[in-house]
DNA sequence: CCTCGCATGTAACACGTTACATGATTCA
DNA sequence: TGAATCATGTAACGTGTTACATGCGAGG
């Protein structure tokens, strides 16, 4: 019941079950609200989901329900007052630390040994990743439902905006080797 | 002597000594370079480094040699043909694999159930990380010799812009939220 | 009947960071 | 003489992915 320090996961599941209008989620389900949102800039696996689920619980900050579907086990869970409480001071931390690991990039940074058409190669071979990732975006659906929530609306246009300028970028890029 | 599979850090080990015009390197000086460069989208840490550099050794990618400071004890090394022909292969793959793990995005996602002016702070946060971010990337000085690499320069072009991109984001959505 | 999606979990592995230990040189 | 930087390395820790195991339910 004494507060473990919680991982990044704990605070994304905790996000999700927050919602003002969120029904009881399984672990499943959070998984693929993962998979349609936050993934795109913080991933989670059920390797961690699990677990995860397990420490908010003892902790008491989430109340897991025996709630199958016919015959097939599930176990739906809710926020308690305890855990919106960790959630709201986690999510009032100014810390904004972003991490990347961007192998595309990196090849373009080292494709000085290449020649030029490689070269333009490189930065195609990014700009088609980026592409295909902002179309993965785009697929996403908004309901429009009267209540929606704004914040997920806007990191979604964020994430679109964020890889056309990547794109364009490729574009000039690719250009300004042409031109020698 | 014969291939162990290597780690992405193995590659920028020797990305930075492929380099043509590049002298031989200790495993302190590529740390340096990292952190003046691809750590903006690609971190090593000596952790990693100095392991990778003598896997890389091992298998006969680059040669190591004592080249002492005075009396500091200091190994320097030199890529082989072999190493470069590594490096030039894993260059040509158009895998482009992005990852990311953004705290302070996470948090404006699920920034919903906080008041307008908690919102907005969010935003703020998120503002002044990459404002912070893109100083340092601005303060990189640009060696203007005649031999010097323009992928690296593109790159960090690349970055600038970026952060800029998200800057100019948070403004709109700052404004949008003012507006309701 | 068979495949896909729902549902839960974990063990092994891979990856990366941090902190620490050690010691020389340079410069104020 | 003390602090900063050069220089090398590793052990412990934390985090995250992958692959696997298990089994029910729904629909073609």
């Amino acid at each position: 019941m004494n507060p473990p320090k919680l991982s990044n996961v704990a605070y994304v599941i905790l996000g999700f079950l927050a919602d003002e209008h969120a029904t009881p989620k399984s672990g499943y389900d959070i998984k693929q609200l993962v998979e349609i949102s936050t993934r795109f800039f913080f991933a989670a696996s059920y390797g961690q989901i699990y677990p995860e689920l397990k420490k908010l619980s003892e902790a008491g900050m989430v109340v897991g329900t025996d709630d199958p579907t016919g015959g097939r086990a599930r176990t739906t869970y809710t926020i308690t007052a305890h855990g919106r409480a960790a959630h709201r001071e986690w999510l009032l931390q100014p810390h904004a630390r972003v991490e990347m690991r961007d192998e595309g990039l990196l090849r373009v940074f080292f494709a000085d040994t290449l020649s030029k058409e490689e070269k333009i190669q490189k930065l195609l071979d990014l700009r088609a990743e980026r592409l295909a990732n902002q179309q993965e975006l785009k697929a996403i659906e908004i309901p429009d439902e009267a209540e929606h929530d704004l914040m997920p609306e806007l990191v979604l246009d964020y994430g679109i905006g964020l890889h056309q300028y990547v794109i364009d970028w490729c574009d000039r890029a690719i250009a300004m080797i042409k031109d020698n």
